[in-house]
DNA sequence: CGCGATTTTGAGAGCCGTCAAGATACGTGG
DNA sequence: CCACGTATCTTGACGGCTCTCAAAATCGCG
């Protein structure tokens, strides 16, 4: 039994979350692969300043995306669940400006960037479709740009919520209605851009009001309207998405 | 004389702040490009939540982008300046997430998205281009995401400085360590998510620590690497920037 | 010169951060 | 299975940074 899973045969794929490859496509991804990854909950994924000289599609796990100052205050930017494809800035720029860290034992595909330019070279679509995630990704941040900077506590907690819950939902994570989220409350707090005592009181309100139940790390939507109307966001993910 | 400027004489591409394309590129591009588009100072130039059916690149003037809440509460997102590209997302999603209004009287190149498919099947380096720029901009979003998060108020403002004058010294819009500044201390609170208010005392910290001259519209950067030091930040653009 | 937009200043309130300590959950080893 | 140590969550008190409100001063433009 070989210790990696060939692409065409990947569970991830199968799973109907993903837009078809044609067949091409799926042998050059293949060809593209050059291993696996398997990084410990906690453990660095990609160094913040680093200068790796690999892709990654994350395809089981979670972890997270962050930036942080010399003094140790840290930003998280964006989680990175199953699909996601990360690593794109140091093929582009030779230097990463954020770092990666699992969140939970984390399994991943290897891609080498210097094969990066072959892909789009010889499969125009695969191009598109990283450019497609790039913009996705920027999407995100907007989002979360306009919930650190204008968004009132309350809000961007909920905000933060549907969100995660959407993307997870999206990726067949949400079973009953039910989400695990290996989430602790200063991470939320480092992604609000608020203190993790002010977090805790506001998940409090939340909790109160009943939009939520979140114990022993299984998120649970009581009330999904009330929710989303204080985030004051959408509910969906753009369709077709694809997966290198 | 043509009302627009063939891609072939744009001064913007032969300014050398931008990659070199080959000819067969520029005669794409040049057929690619179906006009061009001028707006006013304070005009839209895609409307949030908008299917527009063009990609712009930005030849004149700044832009901003932008979301906004129900209750009008607005985050500034980027600022646009010459160069840039902006639309991407509607050509993906069919929906722009976010808006983009001039600050100053602005110039577009205007492309059909239907078309931007061709540009990745018959010129891969161009597709690659464009992720390029969407990875950059990602890059943007990252920094401004840990400014508002984690930053202090008088941080954030150093750091957006630093942010806007490398950007515009990257496309030649600095002169003489000057720089013509189109934004108003509302939009710079938009733009770090605090108050004008709060925003204009910290403002006024900064020039008495001689850092930052700024009046009429004109900044001009007095003690760089203090500056610099508060911000916390690196001085330089990624090189090898292309131009669509 | 006059009007609207922008900048500046002051005062007071409140949201949110820091500090500190206790409670609970979780993992490990005995 | 229990004991223990560590990480996480929770709670309370207090201070201050930043907000809102309001008004005056200045700037930009016709």
């Amino acid at each position: 039994m070989p210790r990696t899973v060939a692409c065409a045969s990947c569970p991830l794929r199968a799973s109907g979350h993903f837009r078809a490859l044609a067949g091409s496509e799926l042998e050059f991804i293949e060809e593209f692969k050059i291993g696996e990854l398997t990084v410990e909950a906690g453990g660095p994924l990609i160094l913040e300043g680093s200068n790796s000289p690999h892709l990654y599609t994350l395809f089981q796990g979670w972890a997270f995306r962050f930036k942080t100052l010399a003094d140790g205050r840290r930003q998280v930017l964006n989680y990175v669940m199953r699909g996601d494809f990360v690593g794109l800035q140091s093929s582009l720029f030779n230097t990463m400006g954020h770092g990666v860290e699992a969140l939970t034992p984390v399994r991943l595909c290897v891609f080498p960037r210097d094969r990066l330019w072959r892909l789009f070279e010889r499969h125009p679509a695969l191009g598109f479709d990283i450019t497609w995630l790039a913009a996705r990704e920027e999407r995100s941040l907007d989002e979360l740009l306009l919930s650190i900077g204008r968004r009132t506590a309350i809000e961007k907690l909920a905000f933060t919520i549907c969100f995660l819950y959407s993307r997870a939902q999206g990726v067949g994570l949400v079973e009953n209605g039910r989400l695990q989220l290996p989430i602790t409350q200063q991470l939320l707090a480092d992604t609000i851009g608020m203190s993790v005592v002010h977090t805790n009181k506001t998940l409090q309100r939340l909790r109160a009001m009943k939009c939520i139940r979140w114990d022993r790390g299984e998120l649970e939507i009581v009330d999904e309207d009330k929710l989303f109307a204080i985030a004051e966001t959408e509910r969906e993910e753009p369709p077709g998405r694809p997966l290198i």
